[in-house]
DNA sequence: TGACTTATTGCAACTGATTTGCAATAATTC
DNA sequence: GAATTATTGCAAATCAGTTGCAATAAGTCA
């Protein structure tokens, strides 16, 4: 936390209230911006949609945020928590379960057949969660 | 394609002039449903964008085509080939080029480690491709 | 072939997600 | 505390995708 402050500092942002509360509701799990905005009421935090917006487009440019698309309409947006990891989203109740994978494996050979420069990478799997299936 | 037209039929479906088209259209490469218009277009053929989408819709509940959304903001829809592939995407010039890569290792691993049942999976590898690195 | 049934099409209107413009506000700098 | 300027909130706009509906055409069957 101290941490995001010092890079939004030392990149010419400035530590708003907003942003400290939107930093606050974030969580590893894939949130949507309607979901994180009625965490916050839920708190009785009031930020409008679009500051919303804003804010989790710039902590995703500065790399604190990833921003994802399970193939609904909306985006979500997660904390880039301390370790790599991948999801498993149920196509039945949409709930997402976070599942460590090692792909070292793949990555290694994307490097080895291709001359693409690999940057970040997805993988989420699309099925029934426990309780629905 | 004369498969696809069996499947069509077979389910109560149609095979109208658009959908023939629509399936021309329709490559191994993701594409948007504007990109697919403005192809269709190209050769003189106009057809709505709601018939667009819901052809594409159709498809994929049959299993015809998958709709994958890279960190767009609209979907992109390719024929589901006979072989299983995932993407590379540059993130400068939005080329995609498709990566066969045997991932069974994951599928096994995500089988063995939860009691999520998997049915489908996206990978996605996000990076500068040749040209623009 | 020709009538019949009903899935599909095209167009217009609509919804929901995200973006943009702008004046008011508040975080930093000095 | 005053000055500078990034950020906020609100309204309006845009963009992707959906829905309603009357007109059309694909498949069925005599
Ligand atoms: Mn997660
Ligand atoms: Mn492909
Ligand atoms: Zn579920
Ligand atoms: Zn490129």
């Amino acid at each position: 936390m101290t941490n995001v402050s010092h890079i939004l500092r030392k990149t010419g942002h400035r530590l708003t209230k907003q942003r400290q509360q939107i930093l606050r509701a974030l969580t590893c799990r894939p949130q949507s911006v309607e979901e994180i905005k009625s965490a916050l009421l839920s708190q009785r935090i009031a930020i409008d949609t679009t500051t919303i917006y804003r804010t989790l487009d710039c902590l995703v440019k500065l790399g604190i945020v990833a921003k994802t698309r399970f193939n609904e309409h909306n985006a979500k947006y997660e904390l880039l928590g301390k370790t790599h990891h991948h999801h498993l989203v149920c196509t039945t109740c949409s709930a997402v379960k976070d599942i460590p994978l090692d792909d070292d494996f793949l990555m290694k050979k994307v490097k080895k057949l291709t001359n693409f420069h690999v940057q970040s990478h997805t993988l989420e799997f699309f099925g029934l969660c426990k309780h629905c299936q």
